[in-house]
DNA sequence: CATGAATGAGCATTCATTCAT
DNA sequence: TATGAATGAATGCTCATTCAT
């Protein structure tokens, strides 16, 4: 292995140390505890370091935004990659959803942070970064759609606009899992959940 | 007017003062530019005053989200009032509340900081408060659709989950708005909100 | 002596213990090394408490130049009330200027840190503060000269220009006294300093 | 060409580039806003690479401070060159001062930072240096006062403080330019300039 | 020669909150 | 009731310089 070939991996190690920190801070203390101080500390590394390696705190938070959303992307593209029914696939990546909520807290909250920041927040540049990443989401639904369609499953429909609704959907309902003991009142917050897919599903035959 | 009853005015009115204040800034200059030492400013009263009659930052925030849902509240209210077919008045509702969005940026910006800050978050009591006054829309929604039901326009149906349903989703569909120029693409965020009211209500019949 | 005025002496008082911290800091470090948390340590504060009597940096250094313009207009002031005749007047302005940047390290470093700052650096309204507080300086040079011509000391003349020609000369001799062992080799910076003085009385006759 | 004299060339060469880069960034970011890793990334070059060609920033700076007076000298020098009487010589070295500091607000400016600095700031052998490069041009005046005295356009004359008193005067009557809408008031800034050079060589004769 | 990763002190400023009066 | 002075930790970020490779 050459030089320039160590430095690169040495540079990329570094990344991901300086990423583990953040990702740790933001699962353990929440998004809003994260200073690049702290992030530099628990990274055992100078701040300036950090900021050797990142532009801005922006820059770590898109990062690890756009970890969160290709994980969510691979463990969906699982699902769609398996040989069943299309409304099954959808079932399947509406679940799949509520389980990463369930087990990334962290990546959910980065994810939350992104969506629901007030509209001009970012640069364009990053902004535009973000929100490709979250379009494979989407197309990835289109697709399984589309397919639901071409199999006769699914009754002819704009997938496209299917899919956000499916997906904005669940984001939506995700958020009241929060309320599970107050505005759900006697529901649990999977029932509706598993609901609510359900009905999305019905309204495309 | 006895001494206690005036004593309660006044204190009514010195609260609202200061929600003026708080008000106004949140309008003015976003949810992030808000300090208490701004709100005594703009309310022109000490800074003391405002931590005698709200006791932290979050209160002054609980009481504007609740002016918010009440706002949106009355809204709604008044299309429930009205002798229309349920079908209908769940359009109009959902039309009303993208207009609300659309209307009242800074209360939307404000009922988005609840729904979507990290779980615990909230002292409970100040919680609770929240999510009862979130609850009375949802309570609203789903009499439409119990009345619905009863008016055979809508197919018997738990009408509880599919309040938080229709809630959530246009909720999360708000949200997308941003990236009307991004993952958006070709479609206005505005045809993809009035495809899934559509989409949503038809899942009634 | 009544709450109200006691306050505002304190108020006074604090204000002037930040100056003086501040003043020392100058002094001792050089204005480059002065920092807001400097000023706060020196001045045993909390660095909030500044930002309460001072609303920026800026508005410590515009402080500190008032009183060194006040300072140096004063010490003119003795000199322009005395019964003497105009030139002599000019002549012991100049001196007396001289003087005040000996003895007065610290103000003439802030006054020449306005002086020599690029052009827009200042918040306008500061700006102002600054330049007028200038102003009076010239202004008074410009009555002396006024007087010698009534006197019939001195010949015709533009008296605001003269007076701006006057102190901005000295003013810019005075920056040279750095070059004392280099550029001015033989001469001592002084006698040219004085020379100076002359030949510009000179020119007024 | 040996080994030794490309060497020396190749050495002259990276030196100018590095100087390029900090000249543009002088113009185009101001003298607050140049950082060596900024000049670093504008050179192409790598930030250790800049430490080899110049120990310090400050050793930078020098060299650029002597650019600027190196053109400042040169024309100076063309007009000393001219064969016009001495004191027109003078006139034109004033307005000729006067249009290098329009022309040349980066050059200006980093003349100015070293000008006006505390006096103790700079490592001896590099304050020699930038000294000397200044020397040259009060003595290009002293030059030209001596030619006047030799012509008897001039009264006989200690020429080298005149010089000093000519330079140090415009100099500081060039700071003056930032209170040209305020302290300065009816009168323009170039006004005030232009009566300056005429009576400072009328005192002259 | 040339590189660029690493440093960490330092900066100006903000802010929610407390508490003596 | 009402005030407002006081706090000090915390923030994101910059920068000149060093040094191992």
């Amino acid at each position: 292995m050459g030089t320039r070939e160590r430095r690169a991996m040495e540079k990329q190690l570094r990344q991901n140390q300086i990423l583990d920190a953040a990702r740790n801070l933001l699962f353990s203390s929440g998004i809003d505890n994260i200073s690049m101080n702290k992030i530099a500390k628990h990274a055992e590394l100078g701040i300036g370091t950090i900021y050797f390696y990142f532009k801005s705190k922006h820059e770590i938070f898109i990062a690890l935004q756009m970890e969160g959303v290709a994980l969510l992307y691979s463990r969906l593209e699982t699902i769609h990659k398996k040989k069943i029914r299309s409304d099954e696939k959808l079932r399947l990546i509406g679940r799949s959803f509520y389980q990463f909520c369930e087990d990334h807290n962290d990546y959910y909250d980065i994810i939350n942070y992104f969506l629901s920041s007030p509209k001009i927040f970012f640069e364009p540049e990053l902004k535009t970064k973000v929100d490709m990443s979250g379009k494979k989401i989407t197309a990835l639904i289109e697709e399984v759609v589309c397919q639901g369609i071409k199999e006769n499953i699914f009754e002819k429909e704009d997938a496209g606009k299917f899919a956000i609704l499916f997906f904005g959907s669940l984001y939506g309902l995700m958020q009241f899992k929060k309320f599970e003991n107050t505005i759900l009142a006697s529901q649990t917050h999977k029932d509706i959940y598993e609901y609510s897919i359900e009905k999305l599903i019905k309204s495309l035959k």
